[in-house]
DNA sequence: GCGTATCATGAAAACGATTCCATTATAGGA
DNA sequence: TCCTATAATGGAATCGTTTTCATGATACGC
């Protein structure tokens, strides 16, 4: 591979003035810009990003923690942080921190290796000392969807509090009274805060709150499952459920047609985050939506910005708004429900 | 940030002999190994990665190079090769090239010039000339899913030809004789190879092939809807649909729709790739699905061996098998359309 | 007891860029 | 004419690690 030393030879100049073209300074002659130039074009000389880094302390690159990327919501949320980044040309380092402490402080130890000029993360629980390599090392950081006890930096999240307490209302005014609270773990402040918003409008409709309706597990499937198994299990058996989060809801979904019993004529379903897209030639969820794609925006330009000032302007907090979706799971929609169809036939056949 | 020289001051050895200790290196005294690991704990040292493959020319990073993001199909590639990358300590650059055969040149130049140890790549089209500057760094590259036209290093790829075969002869056996066939880019060897495998069907059961029937456009929903709309324009319209892959399906379903037609009483529908997990709570398109994980599972392993052995080996091709899973969108499953019930009222609620 | 492995360690060079500082040439102002 | 400002350029140091080579000490075989 040539290296600036090869650029320079070939153009009969010195590797300064090389990297003075590559970086656009300014006091360059346009006649030796030229030959420069050519000399590049001629060698195929791609610059050692490397090399680069090292010197000017500089990697141009970040990381985006994220708690799990096989829920949509999570790569939207990406899509949003590549496009920011795309423009001010800067590299993303994607990590599944898998809502696990210990594999984060991994991911974070490995970052910081890499020299990252920056991170966006959301954690997987609300403890600052998990993110105390971070601040040691004055790492600018922004905080995306959660809350961190005691952190006072930059952060994006949507309203969990409001789409909570909006999605709770809409059961109640549909009828319900007994609705259950299906969350995350308990440790995460976006469960406790849709838990806050729950209990904020079941409160000002005079429901007094019963604790065996309100459960908190994991935002998985599996785990959604199990919540929904236990409170179905309850006499007398919540007539709505509110899901934390769309895994959760289709763990839901799920066990409620184990029980063969039918969303929304037997469980009304209501859920935080919407479904992946090509779900939606189906629209069946009611979900609270947040803007997963201008978080991850958002986060980004509040990160850069961070990069470009440095500590000018104190801490900014985003909070972005959440829209509620009535769509059919909450039983408020007309026609009948998806899932009372019998299930089609499904054969696997290999080539 | 503390150096290696920080903590080798601090445990009173050379900075190389902390380089051993962090490298694993054999013949180090334990005492001094001691001493040294205390060292980088007190210190909380982190290796510079920067530093460390500017010296050792070896990033232990990939690049992978994906044509669609938001087709699920891809990020399921993805989080094979990730899995793989993780085992073996590589870092993975995901870079999305948008079906673009320009966007796919400037994230070459980027990653050459992050110095990545290989490539994974899905490449935007046929054409070895794209991928120039791997071959002639040498850099070791494994290409996925598609063939490229005199290209002769590792490879891996689903069966195309196969699995559209068994699709296509599905929808004859239903007694379908007028089936369209919407592909996507003809520079593409999943295009040409799925078209091979619909032609080969369509051959040893004695029908014509019509040419209006065949539409080569783009792998997205957009482009799928356009090409249906074309088709079910002619006279006779066809009676089938096979879509070369999913989000093609999507844009055909939507298309018929629009049409105010029905998967599949009007128009029976078949497409290559599975969608997304989520999806499958309601399962409806009948696929050829290819094993997208481990097609990014081997890839991987196959770059890493690469990566071991230099040139020892010739290059390998793994074909991996394709299954055909039937459920609703072809009409041989029992039930009624999902699509035929009135679509549930959707209404947006801001908070 | 001598030559030869083996072990443990360190000094210095190297990786490929950028940064700092110095130098030369030219133009402009007094 | 002389002094200074500005433009254009280059030499040398530097970033933090690994690699190469050298060295002293200890153990081993004969």
């Amino acid at each position: 591979m040539p290296t600036i030393n090869d650029v320079a030879k070939r153009a009969n100049v010195s590797p300064v003035t090389v990297s003075r073209v590559l970086n656009g300074a300014p006091n360059v002659n346009d006649m030796t810009r030229l030959r420069v130039n050519r000399a590049i074009a001629e060698l195929g000389y791609v610059p050692n990003i490397v090399a680069r880094s090292l010197r000017s302390r500089r990697t141009r690159s970040i990381a985006l923690i994220l708690p799990d990327i096989t829920n949509p919501f999570w790569p939207t949320v990406a899509r949003g942080v590549e496009d920011a980044a795309q423009r001010d040309g800067y590299t993303v380092l994607l990590c599944n921190s898998d809502e696990n402490a210990q594999k984060q402080a991994r991911y974070l130890e490995a970052v910081i290796s890499q020299q990252v000029d920056g991170v966006l993360i959301a954690p997987a629980n609300s403890d600052a000392a998990n993110l105390a390599p971070l601040r040691d090392r004055a790492i600018p950081t922004v905080v995306i969807d959660r809350r961190v006890d005691g952190w006072d930096g930059d952060a994006v999240r949507g309203d969990s509090v409001g789409g909570a307490e909006l999605l709770t209302r809409h059961l109640i005014e549909l009828g319900h009274r007994r609705i259950a609270m299906l969350s995350g773990p308990a440790t995460t402040s976006t469960s406790q805060d849709r838990f806050a918003g729950y209990q904020a409008a079941l409160q000002r409709a005079g429901i007094p709150l019963d604790p065996d309706l309100v459960r908190f597990g994991e935002f998985r499937q599996g785990s959604g499952a199990e919540m929904t198994h236990a409170v179905l299990a309850l006499q007398p058996a919540p007539t709505a459920i509110f899901a934390a989060n769309n895994a959760i809801a289709l763990g839901a979904i799920q066990a409620v047609g184990e029980r063969g019993l039918q969303v929304p004529q037997d469980v009304a379903l209501v859920c935080f985050d919407d479904v992946s897209p090509s779900a939606q030639l189906f629209p069946f969820l009611t979900v609270a939506e947040q803007p997963a794609y201008q978080m991850g925006l958002e986060a980004a330009r509040l990160l850069f910005a961070r990069l470009d000032e440095g500590d000018a302007h104190p801490p900014r907090l985003i909070t972005l708004p959440v829209r509620m979706i009535v769509r059919y799971s909450c039983g408020s929609g007309r026609g009948e429900s998806i899932l009372s169809l019998p299930l089609p036939h499904t054969a696997v056949v290999a080539a």
